[in-house]
DNA sequence: CGCGACCAGTAAAAGGCTTTACCGCTTACA
DNA sequence: TGTAAGCGGTAAAGCCTTTTACTGGTCGCG
């Protein structure tokens, strides 16, 4: 890459404003020293010459790059989920907002590894970092934290550590989705798990689930709960698991959308009803879950807000003006056509 | 940000190891000019301190950011689309292998108005771009066309202007699938559209498919092609219109996959059979293409090596290896259950 | 009138690294 | 023996800003 134009630096510009290199910066950093005349004049040179400060020279100078990092799990489509891809919009637009650049990074092995998250700290390259999906498996976690280096975990929290986080309200979701369940007469259900060992959330939804169950004296037996992978297909084939051992259920709850729509997909190979003969309620609320037939009914979450508040949250870090961040944010049951609940207008949770 | 650790630079170093500054600069980089024995001292002083170079330092020094940006379309679910996902993959892998970040970008209009696009390289923030989804609607485009910032157009072109690109053969899969169809019997064919205004790749599938129809005397009238929208809602409601103004359509092909898939959910909800009433191909081979039942018949695209070449390319530019990039790269039919060929063994393009 | 405060602006150091010109010494060779 | 080349390393300039200490001048006031 050979710059066709030569690019102008600070001293040129002070030396058509004819005024000093420093009186340059102070302008650009609106220091009220220097007179509105003189501010004018280098102002006027700037414009006029199309004058861009070097961003990295800046950044050497503050010793701050005014980036921020956002590591997410290595998976097959990491970029391709709707989940991911939410709270990412959240975050970069929150922070483009607040003058931070967004940069990307994946858990591969070797990163993890080779601590790389510690020398993009290190190296400057970033000024703080967002992590997404990362579980109890991700034993780098700890390293943050009694570190100094601001971060937030991103829907995700630990039990274990004192961590930065932004999370949503999961056990209450659950609270929420069995109730309603309950209320609707419901007693013997299937339950679609993934993640119960390695993720804390997922964990929340099982035992918030359970125990309202529990409350209303209705077991769930372990041969009720099958583990879906949190994928699509692994909702299919755990609904096939839970129907031949249990051809009783009247509902299922799945503990993301994309496992209630499997499950639902496999309702209409068995030539199952929803709602009719099997009740089916998810978490997530993913765009595709109201495109469903029917309508999935579920638990939302604000993916987008989340990643904003983390974003934001991260960097009031950044800036010393909080030490630690652990925010809940709520969640909300819809109820739309797949828990039977909207023909029998039963009073339930209101609708947003 | 208060570090806790006093960093070390590299006059740390150079001090603790007894040489000069500029020594453990060229032991660095790797520069055959320091001794053996000398750059072992070195190199060990840096692994006891656990030194990490300042990489705004190295960076301003260059006059390389070692970054490269992504722009992305301003989507509702931008990040969320398995298409964009596998491309940013691609990229991703391979701009780390090559040493470089990845910073994101979405072309809000803010971010065209201010020509954000060319402050990001005029303040050293990024030594190349590349553009994903940009259409014949973004006019900013054209700036590039006579410029010396590296940029590289991924999956998609310009007639008008003479720009990098890497794309796939969109019209011979679109050749492909016509004449798979052609040969099958089928002389009564829907096409569902999308972009073709905006979107010259969407305009070659287009093309190319009517093509082929033509040579084999089958007319495809204006009233068979309908917009769906690129998305999966707005492939259903194409399938609908289509088979309200022509009941006697024997197939269907959508302009990519995801409108495929809303198709095939029309066909179940109007209780057609896919593919004894009715045959269908689409285009992209997304992951959900070969879960669904019938599985779908479409030409697939190597998105993510395609965001691998982009990548390189673009890297070859910014290094002068290269001045023009303009690369094509195959696709393949890839033939399963909804065009109804497999169980006829009809003799076609082999499968991967 | 003399002094401290204030004002607008500047010089210089700092930020951390790369790179080039140079240096003193040894070797090779005519 | 004189000289050119090679060797291993260093000093210093350069990359582009920010920021702090300082300066010279004006002003207000006792």
């Amino acid at each position: 890459m050979k710059p066709s134009v030569k690019r102008y630096t600070i001293k040129d510009i002070a030396e058509q404003a004819g005024v000093s290199l420093s009186t340059v910066s102070l302008v650009m950093n609106n220091n009220p020293r220097i007179s509105e005349a003189t501010r004018q004049r280098v102002l006027e040179t700037i414009e006029r010459l199309g004058y861009q400060p070097n961003r990295l020279a800046r950044s050497l100078a503050w010793r701050r790059s005014q980036t921020i990092a956002v590591l997410l799990p290595q998976l097959r489509h990491t970029f391709a989920d709707v989940y991911f891809g939410e709270i990412i919009s959240g975050i970069h637009d929150r922070a483009t907002k607040l003058g931070y650049k967004v940069m990307l990074e994946v858990a591969r092995a070797e990163f993890i590894e080779s601590r790389e998250y510690i020398q993009l700290y290190e190296q400057k390259v970033v000024d703080g970092m967002l992590f997404i999906g990362s579980n109890a498996r991700h034993e780098f976690i700890r390293e943050f934290a009694g570190s100094e280096y601001p971060f937030v975990l991103v829907n995700n929290y630990s039990r274990e550590f004192d961590l930065n986080y932004v999370v949503s309200n999961y056990r209450y979701g659950a609270w929420q989705a069995a109730n309603h369940l309950v209320r609707l007469g419901h007693r013997r259900i299937g339950f679609i798990a993934g993640g119960l060992n390695d993720i804390q959330t997922s964990r929340d939804i099982f035992d918030s689930f359970q125990q309202v169950l529990q409350e209303h004296n209705i077991t769930l037996e372990p041969s009720q709960v099958v583990d879906g992978w949190l994928t699509e297909e692994g909702g299919r084939q755990a609904t096939e698991q839970l129907l031949r051992a249990h051809g009783d259920l009247t509902a299922i709850f799945a503990l993301n959308d994309k496992m209630a729509l499997g499950a639902l997909r496999k309702l209409n190979e068995l030539g199952l009803r929803c709602p009719d003969d099997i009740a089916l309620v998810g978490f997530d609320d993913i765009p595709a879950a109201s495109f469903a037939t029917p309508a999935l009914t579920t638990v939302r979450q604000p993916l987008y807000d989340i990643g904003k508040l983390a974003c934001e949250h991260l960097i009031e870090l950044i800036h010393g003006r909080a030490s630690r961040v652990q925010e809940v944010v709520p969640v909300q049951l819809i109820v739309r056509e797949s828990c039977g609940a909207t023909k029998k207008s039963v009073v339930t949770t209101p609708v947003g």
